[in-house]
DNA sequence: CTGAAAGCGCTAACAG
DNA sequence: CTGTTAGCGCTTTCAG
């Protein structure tokens, strides 16, 4: 079954190349009967035009890169979900690349976006990345860009995030008000702005209360579950030991639960907690985990919109801003 | 920044375009001095090769597509990692579909494989898909087509499943034998045959268990959460309310735990569940969560490694068989 | 309104 | 070992 081509329509039909391509696109150039003939043909023969040939000529690939640091999280698969049903509606199609957290992963992709490969790119970066040259030189080639959750501020370019800081500092001041007095921060990377910021508002709710000097409050946490799970045992150990815990992350979240078991510890008594997370089990868990939920899959949306507009308008200039979407704080038992 | 081609390297060197290209393919009918002239300019111009050249002359994408009915599903998310962790490592690019469980994108988006835009497809069928000419259709076009999780027997091709009956039959022995009578299992779609081989495990079970005929205790669930949520009610409620629940899907998992909190009925007193789910907030969970684990990284990867093989041998033909991964239950508290 | 022709950037014969 | 050439399938001037 030879894949059937625009000339396969036009010698069949005794027109030029050209007039068949331009009745397929439905210019208004070509003649209603002459379109009718095409179409009819093009149906019978099931002709699937060639997505590789148009790409090449019209250097326009109908594709976008999503580049993210993992999957198997709520956030970013929710995200991606939004993020898929407005390319799915546009006629777009999606590349989906997993950094796993590793900067040269997220190069070499980029790198390879520089081809041409896709009309723009939707990125959250890895937790390594402190460079951004990649980014930098991603845009120089005009590829339209949007960053979402895990941002660069120097990066000039629309930037989806939810207010970090402020719902930090909500999460913090509501553990002080339940009495908590040793607070501990689980970060994830201090190469994160988003990390930062999350920081930013523990301190400052902190700070606002009189809580004093929080000395090594926050705990910086990697990328391997077993290293975080000993940090964990660790703190939870010490004479020191938090009475409560901001996860910045949905992935520190079980681990905690889990050694407070095996420690003995009672949440929300002798330890409160408060994740960012956007799973769907938190009102189920034991106890049920107080949340920071993000609004992923209308940040994902909002990002695809706003790429969108960028890929399609023809000088369409990216504004140098944050559109933040704000996250909400979700009281459960476990920072009762 | 005009992009550079093949053919600006050719000039700049005085060489042909041929020469160039087989150069940098490190073809052996070019001398080393030339190669190395022309890997030096590549990298110094910045030279990236156009892949929808290539992809047009060669006839070759180098992309897969995976088309899943949800992304935001531990079961997904965690296929779709191991997927794409094989493919980054052959260096090919992933095309993310979500069908959302409608036939008619399953439809449109296997039709536009038909152009070669795509090297090889990893699908996973939606819960309304029980006509499968499209899928055949894809497969005339010789276009390589491995089915994971939710695959169709119809279809002669390699299938990677786990033991859906078997485990099924044991999640349900395990409730008779902590003494459930009145056993209700979940089901999402009948046209699944994932589905009905768990019911048949399921029933198999009963009967193994001379339970007696089990009059409507298959409950069928629908792809709608407000449905799903009025159907729990009703059943959990009934005067012939189960004592034991399997529920087929994760995302029916939450549902229940929450109606038997608001019914005031107690897991595991007055209802043990276990659930299909590759949540990791099971172990964590109010009760801890029984469930049935599929083993979803590891089918994602072996459903792309055997995917490269036909798409990189010629003329590899597919074997029509079930590669069976085996779950695990994870028996806890909500079963007990 | 239709046709002819050039060419997107690359590859692979084939020739020399 | 290097060069020439003929396309892959489509779009888009430009003529007619």
């Amino acid at each position: 079954m030879a894949e059937i081509s625009i000339r396969d329509l036009a010698k069949e039909l005794k027109l030029s190349i050209g007039t068949v391509s331009k009745a397929l696109k439905d210019s208004h150039e070509i003649s209603i009967p002459t379109k009718e003939k095409v179409f009819a043909l093009a149906r019978q023969l099931n002709y699937i035009p060639n997505p590789y040939a148009s790409s090449l000529r019209g250097k326009k690939s109908n594709t976008i890169g999503v580049v993210v640091p993992e999957i198997a999280d709520s956030f970013f698969s929710h995200a991606i979900k939004g993020i898929e049903s407005v390319a799915q509606g546009k006629g777009y199609h999606v590349l989906i690349y997993l950094t796993d957290e590793s900067f040269l992963k997220e190069e070499f992709i980029l790198q390879d976006f520089k081809s041409g490969r896709v009309d723009g790119v939707l990125l959250s970066i890895s937790s390594e990345t402190s460079n951004i040259l990649h980014i930098e030189q991603l845009k120089k080639k005009n590829i339209p860009l949007v960053l979402f959750d895990r941002t660069v501020e120097e990066i000039s370019t629309t930037k989806i995030i939810t207010d970090d800081l402020e719902s930090s500092y909500k999460a913090t001041h509501h553990l002080l008000k339940r009495g908590c007095r040793k607070i501990s921060f689980l970060s994830i990377s201090r190469h994160l702005s988003i990390n930062n910021k999350r920081i930013e508002g523990f301190l400052k709710a902190l700070s606002d209360h009189q809580a004093g000097a929080c000395r090594n409050n926050i705990i910086d946490c990697t990328n391997d579950n077993k290293q975080n799970q000993a940090i964990l045992h660790k703190i939870l150990q010490s004479a020191e030991r938090p009475d409560g815990i901001i996860a910045s992350v949905e992935k520190l979240t079980i681990p905690v639960y889990l050694a407070c078991r095996e420690l003995q510890l009672n949440i929300p008594r002798d330890l409160k907690i408060i994740s960012f997370s956007n799973s769907e089990a938190a009102p189920v868990m034991n106890p049920s985990l107080t949340t920071v939920t993000q609004p992923a899959y209308e940040m994902g949306k909002r990002a695809a919109i706003i790429l969108f507009k960028a890929v399609e308008k023809k000088n369409f200039k990216m504004p140098n801003e944050n559109i933040v979407i704000p996250s909400s704080l979700f009281i459960r038992s476990s920072a009762e």
